[in-house]
DNA sequence: TCAGAATGCCGAATGAAATTCGGCCTGATA
DNA sequence: TATCAGGCCGAATTTCATTCGGCATTCTGA
């Protein structure tokens, strides 16, 4: 993980369709070189996959938010429980007083009561709060 | 944006490295068609652009953190104010008690704290509130 | 310090994939 | 029903991914 791989992966992040031939030329790399090293990095995990960045207003998820979720039980081995909600984008443990915290995307704020009615019935769940986004000055990737 | 356009949406989000004719064959389609549909939907911005998916732990980004930004004026023209701040990987305006919420990744916690003091710096900023994430269940695509 | 091994890069060769296009079919329009 | 636009197929062409031999540099251990 050199100077070059930290620049790879940013320019992966902003394009990762550009050719090897492309991106080695921005590093100082031939396409053969360039992408032996994508390879590896790959294959390190340090990049998982390669997909697309999606509008979610354009495939009916345009109102978001983030729910604390409360709970009277340790919740570290509820995760499958919570990715069995499809409205649920990320959910993680964390520290304070609320024990989870989850992203939802719904299409329509009456989804997302859905979503908190079937946050409710997870075993140890006792209580919500949510939190709409009513606009999102940015989504970005990872600093570099 | 029919069953197929959805069909293509999901499968490349999924994993955008694969062929066309892969792609294709996948929802019922030859490769030069699968071509103008993905095409069309750059072009319409559904789809905003390929990326990949960077382990955030193995580029210097273990520490995530979610901060409830109190101000007492409006925000709603700060977007660059919070931009600025690199650390920052999302930025929204929520309803509720705080004004802004963001989503911060650092190294450490002490670059964390750093961060919150430069959020203090932003124009109108009169408090923070940082929910630190301790484990992350996952993250993942937008459902479709 | 020196031989051997390993690593990383280059440039060329080869096969696979992206991209382009003409022609055909279907559904909508008037 | 005649016309037109949109969408698909399949082939042709160009570009790119992927693989490899050979060379230089660095690392290891004696």
């Amino acid at each position: 993980m050199d100077d070059i791989d930290r620049a790879l992966v940013l320019r992966l992040q902003q394009d990762a369709g550009q050719s090897y031939a492309a991106l080695g030329a921005a590093v100082g790399l031939s396409a053969g070189a360039t992408h032996e090293r994508v390879r590896k990095l790959r294959e390190r995990g340090v990049i998982r996959r390669t997909t697309v960045d999606v509008d979610p207003a354009a495939v009916g998820s345009g109102v978001l938010a983030y729910v604390m979720v409360d709970s009277n039980a340790w919740m570290g081995e509820s995760g499958e429980a919570f990715a069995a909600i499809p409205e649920i984008q990320e959910a993680h443990i964390i520290a304070g007083s609320a024990s989870v915290m989850v992203k939802v995307r719904t299409a329509t704020t009456g989804q997302l009561q859905d979503v908190l009615r079937r946050l409710y019935a997870i075993d140890g769940v006792i209580g919500t709060h949510a939190t709409v986004v009513l606009d999102t000055f940015f989504e970005r990737p990872l600093p570099l």
